[in-house]
DNA sequence: TCGATTTGACCTGC
DNA sequence: GCAGGTCAAATCGA
């Protein structure tokens, strides 16, 4: 492959920093083998691969099917039938804060459950948005939910969500293995900010876990953690108020796969974003 | 007074 | 018929 593309040009950078990261979790191996930070290594070394495996589905040239969905065609909302695909599921501890403005409505006991599930719609439904989320306390872990996810944000995200059009509130990503958000917090890292834009432009929920230490209030435990809601003005207000600049971040909404291989290369400051990361390896 | 939340009733799919 | 999802009136709080 030759290097007169971008995308050549992000496969080549990615494969040295794949190449690398797994030169690194063997030094760290055989440095110390249970050192911690091989997990760091390891989450480089998917992160790296994911990016590869897309660049390599594009350059071959199959694009990605659109989703079906348009905003202008959308149906009215519809009952779930049960058991119905959520579009996303996550679990998350102690807070279920996300980004979004929820308005909550309805609640029901589930059988079998021991805490009832809520049920929250995007507070921006007048405006045409069907999304809506499930949240229930897990089994295993009162502290933690399992958020279920229906429907695309059609609201144009987190900034139109926001009454001040504000930025997502800071929360620390989850890239699967939750390491990089406890690496961070171990660290004394940057909270960072990370919702991930959806392909319609719109925010769409990354897993998003809160962090010990973090950000004050968004690790709450047990019978208070509910009511950390971003439809609480005061609590949205505070936490813009502490981090006013957070706006979209190209390279984490990729990495979570977010964020479309297209729009990275058809965007020069999404793919400078990458360019960045793989120069940085 | 108005917007948000609560909660019982209703609707729908299995 | 039951369980889960949604509606909408009642209630609450700023």
């Amino acid at each position: 492959m030759t290097l007169d593309t971008p995308a050549a040009v992000v496969l080549e950078l990615m494969t040295m920093g794949q190449q690398s990261a797994a030169h690194l979790g063997d030094l760290l191996r055989a440095a110390s083998p249970a050192s911690p930070h091989q997990e760091l290594a390891a989450e480089i070394l998917r992160c790296c691969g994911r990016v590869i495996d897309a660049l390599r589905a594009t350059s071959g040239g199959r694009k990605r099917k659109a989703p079906e969905y348009q905003a202008e065609a959308a149906p009215p909302p519809k009952r779930r039938g049960r058991g119905a695909e959520a579009v996303k599921e996550v679990v998350t501890s102690g807070t279920t804060v996300d980004g979004f403005i929820w308005r909550k409505y309805g609640q029901k006991d589930i059988n079998g459950r021991k805490h009832p599930r809520l049920y929250y719609r995007c507070a921006h439904r007048q405006q045409g948005c069907n999304a809506t989320r499930r949240v229930q306390r897990t089994r295993d872990q009162p502290a933690a939910y399992e958020i279920a996810y229906y429907g695309e944000h059609t609201c144009r995200g987190a900034a139109a969500c926001h009454p001040q059009g504000g930025a997502p509130p800071p929360a620390v990503v989850d890239f699967g293995s939750n390491s990089w958000g406890a690496a961070d917090a171990g660290r004394g890292g940057s909270p960072a900010a990370s919702m991930s834009q959806g392909q319609q432009g719109g925010w769409s929920p990354s897993s998003v876990s809160a962090s010990p230490s973090s950000e004050v209030g968004l690790e709450l435990e047990g019978a208070h953690a509910h009511e950390w809601e971003w439809h609480d003005a005061a609590t949205v207000d505070e936490l813009i108020g502490a981090a006013p600049c957070y706006g979209p971040d190209p390279v984490t909404e990729f990495l979570d796969g977010c964020l479309g291989w297209e729009a990275v290369l058809n965007d020069p400051l999404h793919l400078a974003g990458l360019l960045h990361i793989a120069t940085f390896q």
